[in-house]
DNA sequence: TTTTGTATGATTGGATCCAATCATACAAAA
DNA sequence: TTTTGTATGATTGGATCCAATCATACAAAA
């Protein structure tokens, strides 16, 4: 396989399990932008020290996700129509390009797991499963797709994306309907992935980030403008 | 001002100052890849105790600089060719792009912002100061040539990536002639910059970091068939 | 000789505790 | 009434300490 190749065993510190918990809570909009994240309630809530939170608090914010200042703790960042530019922008930037260089590195077994990926994503729509499990067979897709690249570096950094997109997804007024624009658009990918078609596939790509850009855009412009 | 405001008065946390000190000495070469950081040992150095240090290398791991395995440590991460090709295409997407969004916001206070700056390189490079400097002062320029295109986020990842890219240009086997070839480009990119003049601007950054990502990957790629 | 098991020191991860800073309320002065 | 100063609780940042894990050396068995 051309893929990055993963530690077989992750052995999970309490750190990671908070950061993972407290990541949850803000893509799944439990803890809107401007919410103050207090150490000692998170530690309370979850039977553990201020230590592994605090450190959790350091590797969300280096994902964008809150906005630490000295002395006064932790607060979940602002979504905006300016900050989802920013962000999409530079997925429409990285993905397209890594896509391309995925192409040519792709194995048949690879393109085995953009396809499970995709019919997995396929299989939650139908049975309606709920928000989370859809976002992360999304993103699941999305990595598979990139993955083969064997751009460790830059892959990072797309993933950091992905869980700020992922807040905007969730804002989406009308999910379903994305979705299933979200699921068309993937079948036709992989579609033109399998020919390694690079051009089409970039292109195809290209479009569905910045399809879902431009709702995404629009619906907060209206809501910012309404405020 | 068109570029995105700063706190007046950050205070730096004992963390952020063991974060720096081990960039530091990362990027300088003293701590190479594959390098063990030992908590204690920096803690020691320092004379702050082991949480700061953690806390710092969390950070460090976010950059890319040093790579964390649970319960074996902080390893400084190891530079490659393939590495260096990942790394400086991800700026060759990004920071083109963001100096054609700044220059349309740039305002005039920008522009002379830009102009000291490489005023400061060039004297810089005058007087011979030592390569820390120098580097600063680059990364300075690049920092103002894209700062007023007002995307935080991009500009979070560039910054990022500039710490990496340090490490590779300070491995150059010709340093000066490197930082003269780069600032005649400076200048260029400060002239066509200056006119507005967006498409010549660009091309001009990405021939700069295309040819820097040249010369660096085939001296790499030199020592790593020799090895 | 090679492999497997065990003991020991080194090191990290996390809990607890203390000091410094911040936010707030309230009092005093203009 | 508005501004400035002060006291107090809440909260964060960092030090110290303990438990768990890892790496290494060495012994025992195959």
């Amino acid at each position: 396989m051309a893929t990055t190749d993963k530690p077989l065993l992750q052995r999970q510190t309490v750190t990671a399990m908070v950061a993972e918990y407290i990541a949850a809570r803000i893509i799944g909009g439990d803890y809107p932008g401007g919410h103050q994240i207090r150490q000692e309630a998170i530690a309370a809530e979850l039977g553990v020290s201020r230590i592994p939170v605090r450190e959790a608090l350091l590797q969300l914010e280096a994902d964008g996700l809150v906005v630490i200042r000295t002395h006064r703790g932790a607060v979940v960042s602002e979504l905006s129509a300016d900050d989802a530019i920013d962000l999409f922008d530079a997925r429409l930037l990285l993905e397209p390009f890594l896509v391309e260089k995925a192409i040519v590195h792709a194995s048949d077994q690879d393109i085995a797991t953009i396809e499970k990926s995709m019919r997995a994503y396929e299989a939650a729509i139908a049975r309606g499963d709920d928000p989370k499990d859809l976002s992360r067979l999304n993103w699941a897709f999305h990595t598979a797709l990139l993955e083969p690249s064997m751009r460790p570096r830059s892959m990072a950094v797309v993933q950091t994306l992905f869980n700020s997109a992922d807040r905007y997804l969730r804002l989406q007024i009308e999910p379903a309907k994305a979705q299933a624009k979200a699921l068309q658009e993937h079948r036709e990918l992989f579609e033109a992935y399998r020919r390694r078609d690079v051009a089409e596939t970039a292109r195809l790509l290209r479009k569905h980030i910045a399809d879902a850009a431009g709702e995404i855009v629009s619906q907060l412009r209206r809501s910012e403008t309404a405020a």
